[in-house]
DNA sequence: AACGTTACTGGTAACGTTTCCATGCTAATA
DNA sequence: TATTAGCATGGAAACGTTACCAGTAACGTT
């Protein structure tokens, strides 16, 4: 009993092949009475389209392809699932690659796009500083940056965000940081060579400190790669130059509970000896013990966000949106007052 | 400038299309010269084969596609990030589909992989006890379970699994609480209605108890859904209901972090008060606060096992195989004898 | 010298759709 | 009544590949 085709629906149903493609596609122009008995078919005989002739013919699928960056970050682990949800309702169906090599996102996008004939793009983190405008529209498909940032000289109109002001965000953690009586603050952020949020982060703890007379000290900043590992060994090698911190800022929970596990080590306590602040504000930050202080991204909107975005441009033809999500400090434990 | 196909790449290269699509599926019958020309074409042209077009014509696709029932849990997005890369490294690539309800697994897989011609199936835990053979053979494409538990009258040679032995690993968990001296355990497991792994978990913790002479408590028992949230209001109720306990085991460590939370706010200590055992050995349970005892389920093994059955499968015709991997008790912070 | 064998290669019919074009029919207009 | 317009429909040509079949050349075997 093989697979049914159109031809066979088409046979069954007394109609022609055209007829029955035109009710699938739900084309107005069906009388709906063979409309009723063609759906009625289809439904008895559990016909399926096949999709790749559908996509062959069509020179397009109905994928959408989720690049992310980081890989064992909950943060994105959560995105993701609300953005497939959400795109699987559509009628989209969501072709998930981890770990993209950051020296050649486009390159890679790019590869992705062609072979799977995607319909559009999302990528989630990353770093696309040196993104140009031909590299985007050499891409041909709507093209969204989420969670990350975006570069700066880019067309606008030629792609989508969906982001946070991670400056800002990161200011206000620390400049909160500062008015409850900190003054020697260390920072784990992340490299040099990624140019993306942790830079902006970075910028936004700078600037905090500059607006309290704080001077910058080298030996309070280390990186790690958002991993619990990474923010663990930035911890301890902060901990071995320096004994004078009394608050930490992680530019992502993942890592400040890293650096936890290290203060603990140490014999140190939060937030008694050390106060800790995160960023993202993922679902574990609550359940920590202390409970993790840190700066809360609507992480639920920016998915839906997301997904949004690319159906109104997909569907109907809709101009592509930026939006920056505003993000709240979120006090708990983990910082006390000096 | 549109897209080259196999038929411009024939031209350019001045063979037949015949001879590119040999090169393109690496068929041995080609003179090793032309290959190399081919193959030159190819890359200078950047030419990409339309997957549609291949997949149409195969019957057949190169998604394999992965069900996956817990939304939140880290265990599972550990999973998939390493199945997923295994499958794209032997040419196959991933559709996820998170959430699938769980009173029409099957329906929803089948049509699943009707819609998009899989070319199999992995489920990612989930109940499946009431899974006849028939249904698997409807299928028709290689069907894994994996990290969850198996229907105990199916014909083991029509689908794979790649499992642990629950009651064993929670009976060992258990045993080890009752010989440093407990013999007041709670535990929170999962409801009735979901018959999977949390039952055969539960089963060890009662064997377990049986072992010691330690007599069943109803009020000793409760249930989550494998959430942080589930896990704190399952715990609650539990120190409503008494004040006895020393132990608690949770089925999983998402809901022992949850459990620690309801404990903390109590004002009681981990694990001077009561000793907390968990089970998964998630990242987060090393970093926790104080660090988690817990069952280490080896999930890089796991993922790399079940993505190899299913390669094996689908490019070597390897029969079904079933593998059960053991587990090992992580003694950390959270568990002191009496 | 005739033959079979081996190693390559090219032509072409599918695969299951969608969409353009053509056609027949009905109703509206002149 | 003749003409047009619009609606519903069917036929058939793509879409880009793969795999079967057939064909050629080179070579060794009888």
């Amino acid at each position: 009993m093989k697979n049914l085709n159109i031809r066979d629906i088409a046979k069954i149903a007394g109609v022609g092949v055209s007829t029955v493609s035109r009710v699938i596609n739900q084309h107005s122009d069906v009388k709906e009475e063979t409309r009723k008995h063609v759906l009625e078919v289809i439904e008895q005989y559990n016909y399926i389209p096949n999709n790749s002739a559908r996509n062959l013919k069509r020179t397009e699928s109905n994928h959408i392809g989720i690049l992310v960056k980081g890989m064992y970050n909950p943060f994105f682990a959560r995105m993701i699932q609300s953005i497939e949800k959400k795109l699987a309702h559509a009628g989209y169906s969501a072709i998930i690659h981890y770990n993209i090599d950051n020296n050649k996102d486009v390159d890679a996008a790019y590869e992705f796009i062609m072979e799977k004939k995607l319909m559009g793009v999302i990528c989630l983190g990353g770093d696309f500083d040196r993104l140009s405008d031909l590299e985007i529209e050499r891409l041909r498909v709507p093209f969204i940056l989420s969670s990350t940032e975006i570069p700066e000289k880019a067309d606008k109109n030629i792609f989508s965000s969906v982001i946070i002001d991670n400056e800002k965000a990161a200011f206000n953690a620390v400049d909160y940081l500062c008015d409850i009586g900190h003054r020697s603050i260390g920072i784990i952020s992340t490299g040099e060579d990624d140019k993306s949020v942790g830079t902006y982060r970075t910028e936004g703890y700078l600037k905090a400190l500059n607006k309290h007379g704080i001077e910058k000290k080298d030996e309070f900043f280390e990186v790690g790669a958002y991993t619990f590992e990474t923010g663990y060994e930035a911890m301890l090698r902060l901990l071995e130059k320096t004994t004078e911190l009394t608050a930490v800022f992680a530019i992502s929970d993942i890592m400040a509970i890293g650096a936890a596990k290290a203060i603990f080590e140490k014999g140190l306590k939060i937030p008694e000896d050390i106060s800790l602040m995160g960023f993202d504000d993922i679902d574990y930050a609550a359940y920590f013990n202390p409970t993790l202080t840190t700066v809360h991204q609507p992480v639920e909107e920016i998915a839906m966000m997301t997904a949004d975005i690319m159906i109104s441009i997909l569907d109907e033809q809709k101009p592509h949106r930026h939006v920056v999500f505003d993000t709240a400090l979120i006090q708990r434990a983990s910082c006390i007052p000096l």
